[in-house]
DNA sequence: ACCTGTCAAGTCTGG
DNA sequence: CCAGACTTGACAGGT
């Protein structure tokens, strides 16, 4: 089986290439107060520079046979603020967006989004799943001016608690009616560190269709009672059948014993290894979103670490073959 | 050059 | 009921 890797959003080894810059609601409205019409200018200027860095992380990702990136969900400083509303950030930006999409599907890359906490499907408060509409819709909309169709996954959690999590999880199912298929079509679900455990996650995917992308590190940190990766394992496979991608989990070290929620610089291949070996009864390829502080390195050195294992054959530097 | 407090967004905890 | 923590990369304002 065939084991390709990626990360997250930026690199460790390219200098100055941050997609992520940002600019603050208050330093937008404090320059808007001096200089009206240089405040948009600086959101519109940083918005292009992400592009272009996002551009040159993908490059360098090609050169280095990484099939496998998350692009960062702050690209677009304020895009869904109600204040920039009549933004028409997709417009100005389409050229280097098709060129983005353009280099992805050249290489056959597979490019994901993960919108960040706030973003919510499961929020019993209506403001709260309008925004997250919203958000989710924004971050569809830039995959579809990049050309990218419905394998380009938004990935999300399930989210909050909300005191009852049997309530919440229908919750969900009930505000899954209001989402339009433009955002269902694209969205997987990934287990949580705290509320929401791969078993959770696994009975609204099989309800809905979805696929599901298993956090390994947040599996370890939150799983219920009886439930182990070989139950879930065939059960998470399962949910990719019908999508023309390969399943993709999330792995991770803990950063120390007293704070095994956070991510560590690196990723114990110890930790990944057995899930592989589970992985393998089943035959089927799989991505590797590798979540670490040092990112790009932390990826390149996994790999490279994972040579040294049983059956693990190295096809190049970000591409495994396990038999 | 480096350090510290702050930042759009939501939820949870604990006072 | 409200303030602060949570998490993260990066800004802004200080030295």
């Amino acid at each position: 089986m065939l084991l390709r890797f990626g990360f997250v959003a930026m690199s460790v080894l390219l200098e100055n290439c941050s997609p992520s810059r940002a600019v603050t609601f208050k330093a937008y409205s404090s320059l808007r107060e001096r200089d009206p019409g240089a405040a948009l200018d600086k959101v519109r200027q940083t918005a292009r520079e992400n592009l272009l860095n996002t551009l040159r992380l993908i490059r360098h990702s090609a050169a280095n046979n990484v099939r496998v990136y998350r692009f960062s969900s702050k690209i677009i400083p304020l895009a869904t603020h109600p204040e920039l509303s009549g933004w028409d950030y997709i417009g100005e930006l389409k050229e280097t967006l098709g060129e983005i999409g353009q280099f992805v599907r050249d290489r056959g890359m597979r490019v994901s989004f993960h919108p960040d906490h706030y973003t919510l499907i499961n929020t019993p408060r209506e403001e709260v799943l309008e925004a997250s509409i919203r958000d989710f819709a924004h971050h569809c909309r830039l995959l579809e001016a990049m050309g990218l169709d419905a394998r380009a996954k938004l990935v999300t959690h399930v989210g909050g608690g909300y005191g009852d999590r049997e309530k919440s999880l229908q919750q969900f199912l009930q505000n899954w009616e209001r989402l339009p298929r433009l955002i269902t079509d694209r969205i997987t679900l990934e287990n949580d560190d705290r509320t929401f455990t791969a078993r959770d996650v696994l009975y609204l995917a099989e309800k809905l269709g979805l696929p599901v992308v298993l956090d390994l590190h947040h599996h370890l940190c939150h799983r219920d009672g009886g439930s182990s990766l070989e139950e879930i394992t065939p059960r998470f496979l399962n949910t990719w059948r019908d999508t023309e991608l390969s399943p993709k989990i999330h792995t991770s070290s803990p950063r120390g014993e007293k704070d095994r929620r956070s991510h560590h610089d690196y990723v114990d291949p110890d930790h990944l290894y057995p899930f592989l070996k589970l992985a393998r009864e089943y035959g089927q390829d799989l991505d590797v979103m590798v979540e670490a502080k040092k990112k790009d390195q932390a990826m390149f050195r996994l790999v490279k670490d994972l040579c040294g294992f049983p059956g693990i054959k190295k096809i190049d530097e970000a591409n495994l073959e396990f038999s």
